[in-house]
RNA sequence: GGCGAGAUAGCUCAGAUGGUUAGAGCGCAGGAUUCAUAAUCCUGAGGUCCCGGGUUCAAUUCCCGGUCUCGCUACCA
């Protein structure tokens, strides 16, 4: 492969509707921040960019739950997320954000490039419309009944309470949260990148040309473009965001999917006057740091914009990870299910390295991983204290005691020495082919095996037995050691930055280029190095204990109020319930409706007749038990065609907090078809 | 339901274009050692390589079918 002129790092603009958490860390920016700093300190041309996200509904969402401005939001977490990073020593070149001026020109331009060259489909439909607010609705922006579970708060595009993703035309009496009215549909004109345009060069691009994806990633692709790209909505009705840069197109805005990954541009832009460099010369290797949830934007959707407008270069790699769980439950920002990067800084600070180390250490790479806090202990206590910080301690203590803190030379070599030296440009070649092949863990271990060695080979010449009769033995094994301390300030630099700056200041010494690793002439005989200091310390499990109470307690909290009490429904009239026919019934049979997952087919005995009832409860119940079941059933309700059946009523369930299922039934033996009011 | 990824030692993961005893780190057990934050070093125990078929002289590896986990997607009260 032909070695590039400069690297383009991007890692994912983190959405900016909350704070950081090791989710994101892990998946990300501790992998991008490592990979960043490996050719930095290899002295490669390279720039890292990042930025907030802060476009789109959700965020609209939050200001609006919360009374202020989406820019009042977005300010926040930006400011918020922007130091945590810098705290935490992921070096961006720039961190930028979406609502900047800059953004706004360059999505804008973009966009009427393609738009000038008549790359977008325009196609109007009908949408949900706000007649009193006098705008279109996102799907967000709508909430009703949900016609799963009845939960009557559910948003247009999913249900919160059952999970189901819905589209706004499902909802039963849809309201619009903006000015609680009933929407209307209304004709909207929006415009549409043709991907199916571009189906037969990503195919060959991807699938033929870039093989050495991660196989998450390739399977991924694989499967989009097996089952056929449609044209995808460029804009919305929002008013928030960047404006369709189009006569015409008042109240539109960029979807913003178009608008974000065109952020990498705009900060690229704002960081140098050399961005086209960057973004246009073949010569710049360009890298996509993602998550699985990212894959079709970043190897699909933005590749095919970045081809559609023509000038620009297309990314070399996108290495998504998975996800990472946290003991033993998924991250959720919503549920407080996190360990949050602001907070861990508070806690432990000056141990940025610790989680670095521990996240790298598991990271997501090839499938879903679990983040406990008995393993970052762990990690710590048993590799960092005891096998790095350790083996630095006890060489510099050494060099003190026997050597006054200064190099000795390395006079003569005996076999095992040097295999021992080159064993250090082996592991050095083992770190350097990891990190190209993005495998971060193997490539840390590798890393850290350079630190057993040191350990081993103390332990094998026993220095402070030789030091009794052999004085001049004792210099080349301290000097031996000492250039491996050096050694491991080069290796470990893309990992451990903060460790790795405090070791440097013990050894007396500057940052060393990567291509100097494997040497055994780091440190020259006669340099002074300083008093050692201990580079981690050890983690207590009153301290661990404490973060994982914290995290019961959180589990409790939401046990306890998992939900925002249900806002009651507004008053019906005593008429409008005695439309309902509600009555007793049993179940006759029930067997699963084929090719769904959720529904049963129903026979039941109403007492008035016999008839089928279409229920979604088939992840609750299995058909065999229930049969016989006494229940009751809304028994005039307009019947429906669902999957090709005519469901003649609805049986009533209660639905408890975690969404499990229970058939409303009479206590005592009723008659079927006893009316219920 | 369709598609993608995964399933290997108690835990986290490697690995083999099919071929003697399937590896590493951590944890565990025993030993050595004391320069070092009781840290290190050595040795050891631990695996029906998810299940069932098939191909083969030989399958944990290839093929077919299934189960479970995660994700995307569809249908949907």
């Amino acid at each position: 492969m032909k070695k590039p002129d400069r690297h383009l790092i991007t890692s994912a603009l983190p959405y900016a509707n909350g704070p950081i958490h090791i989710g994101h860390l892990a998946g990300v920016y501790v992998p991008s921040d490592i990979y960043t700093r490996y050719l930095r300190i290899k002295g490669e041309d390279v720039i890292s960019i990042c930025g907030s996200d802060e476009h789109g509904v959700p965020i609209t969402l939050k200001a609006r739950k919360e009374g202020v401005t989406p820019q009042e939001i977005v300010d926040y977490y930006h400011a918020l997320n922007k130091k945590s990073f810098e705290d935490f020593g992921i070096e961006f070149d720039i961190y930028s954000r979406t609502s900047n001026k800059i953004h706004y020109e360059t999505a804008s331009e973009f966009f009427s490039t393609l738009y000038n060259r008549g790359e977008f489909i325009e196609k109007s439909s009908e949408q949900y419309y706000d007649t009193e607010a006098e705008c279109f609705l996102a799907d967000r922006y709508i909430i009703g009944t949900c016609p799963h579970c009845g939960h009557n708060a559910a948003y247009g595009d999913q249900c919160e309470n059952c999970g189901t993703s819905l589209s706004p035309t499902d909802l039963i009496k849809p309201r619009s949260t903006v000015s609680g009215t009933k929407p209307v549909m209304k004709e909207t004109k929006h415009w549409y990148l043709p991907l199916d345009k571009y189906q037969g060069w990503l195919r060959k691009w991807i699938l033929e040309d870039h093989k050495e994806w991660k196989t998450n990633v390739y399977g991924q692709c694989k499967s989009w473009l097996d089952h056929g790209l449609q044209p995808r909505a460029v804009s919305r009705d929002l008013d928030w965001g960047v404006p369709v840069p189009v006569s015409g197109a008042e109240g539109k805005v960029l979807y913003v999917w178009f608008d974000a990954p065109i952020g990498y541009i705009s900060a690229t832009r704002e960081l140098t006057d050399d961005w086209e460099k960057y973004w246009k010369d073949p010569g710049t290797r360009m890298i996509h740091f993602i998550g699985k949830d990212n894959i079709v934007f970043h190897c699909i959707i933005f590749p095919a914009m970045l081809k559609a407008e023509g000038s620009y270069i297309l990314p070399d790699n996108v290495p998504a990870n998975e996800f990472l769980n946290l003991e033993n439950d998924k991250i959720s920002t919503s549920r407080n299910w996190a360990v949050w990067l602001h907070e861990y800084l508070e806690e432990f600070p000056g141990e940025q390295d610790v989680l670095r180390y521990t996240l790298c250490a598991s990271a997501p790479e090839t499938k879903d991983n679990d983040f406990t806090w008995k393993e970052f202990q762990a990690r710590n206590n048993n590799e960092l204290v005891a096998i790095l910080g350790n083996f630095v301690n006890r060489t510099l203590i050494l060099t003190g005691n026997y050597f006054d803190g200064e190099v000795p030379p390395l006079s003569g070599t005996d076999e095992y020495d040097r295999e021992v030296l080159a064993e250090i440009g082996v592991l050095k070649d083992k770190v350097a082919s990891a990190l190209d092949a993005f495998r971060f863990r193997e490539a840390l271990k590798e890393a850290m095996n350079l630190a057993r060695l040191g350990n081993k080979y103390l332990a094998d010449t026993e220095p402070w037995i030789v030091i009794k009769n052999d004085r001049e033995k004792v210099k080349t094994i301290l000097n031996i050691a000492l250039q491996i301390t050096a050694n491991l300030t080069i290796i470990l630099d893309p990992f451990l930055p903060f460790s790795v700056k405090k070791l440097r200041e013990c050894l007396n010494i500057n940052v060393i280029q990567w291509d100097n690793a494997g040497r055994d002439d780091l440190l020259s005989p006669g340099h002074k190095i300083n008093k050692p200091g201990l580079l981690f310390r050890k983690i207590e499990d009153e301290e661990v204990e404490k973060q994982v109470n914290k995290l019961m307690e959180t589990k409790k909290q939401n046990e306890e109020a998992p939900k925002e009490a249900e806002p009651v429904k507004e008053n019906i009239a005593f008429d409008d319930f005695t439309k309902m026919d509600i009555r007793t019934a049993t179940i006759i049979d029930a067997t699963r409706v084929p090719k769904t997952k959720k529904l049963l087919e129903l026979t039941l005995d109403t007492g008035i007749d016999r008839r089928t009832v279409v229920a979604g409860i088939a992840e609750y119940f299995d058909p065999s038990t229930i049969k016989g079941k006494k229940i009751t059933v809304l028994v005039n309700l307009e019947p429906r065609k669902i999957k090709g059946i005519i469901s003649q009523g609805m049986i009533l369930m209660a639905e408890e907090d975690d969404g499990n299922l229970v058939f409303i039934s009479p206590t005592d033996e009723t008659k079927n078809g006893s009316r219920i009011r």
